[in-house]
DNA sequence: AATCGTTATGAACAACAAAACATAACGTGT
DNA sequence: ACACGTTATGTTTTGTTGTTCATAACGATT
């Protein structure tokens, strides 16, 4: 009786910065995966993203938030350079995962047709 | 401790059909004022959207439920034609604005770093 | 010093979304 | 029968977003 058809919900959850966009599944997924690489070459490709548009991605937010997410070096030790990120990287990508976490739970709370406390 | 800076939530919320989108905040905005305007070109105007956009809009959502959401007639008594919600269009919007009501207050509790229970 | 894989950046290109423009059809009320 | 405001739809234009290509700089390792 509550619920109509066979219809799902979706939802998307993102931190601002002054009202600009920081993080988000996109956002999320770049960084997680920078950190497992060590590379934003090969973070892009296992995401199967261009390099340009991850190295883009990470300037906005750095521009957005005022300051690095990821550190890198050039001609490194075993590749020739690589990335990592910053600790200001590291808590906005676990910051994020927390509140996925949570828009999950809710919106799985939401498809059991729950009510919880009204008031 | 718990927050970092000040950073600020976001999120969207909206139903699907089979994976589709049905209705967000843009279409729930639409619907709305269809109803409130009985006439598709004045609820676009309203939006400052195009009448092209809007009907495009309904179409694509209509095609995705597979019935339609609105019900309109040209060349009608006052205006000329007009539009009005069905009762499918009628459900769908008040059931994402249920929604809504719920992921503000779902962002809310977040925002006052609220931790609910855990488990 | 030559090499190699990476960072770093510019520029051209493609794909897609949205807006703007143009017109036909419709039918009630005059 | 005419006029008017609306629905309905095609076409064109613009804007945004992401990809591709091209190239320079870097520096540890060899």
């Amino acid at each position: 009786m509550s619920n109509h058809k066979k219809h799902t919900l979706s939802a998307k959850i993102w931190i601002e910065h002054e009202g600009k966009p920081l993080i988000g599944k996109g956002g999320a997924e770049i960084l997680q995966s920078i950190a497992a690489e060590n590379s934003i070459t090969k973070a892009a490709e296992a995401l199967g993203m261009s390099y340009r548009y991850v190295w883009n991605y990470l300037k906005k937010i750095e521009k957005t938030i005022g300051e690095p997410i990821v550190e890198t070096y050039k001609g490194g030790k075993a590749g020739g350079g690589g990335a990592k990120l910053t600790k200001t990287g590291k808590s906005l990508l676990s910051e994020y995962k927390r509140l996925e976490t949570c828009l999950s739970e809710f919106l799985s709370e939401k498809k059991t047709g729950n009510k919880q406390k009204p008031g």
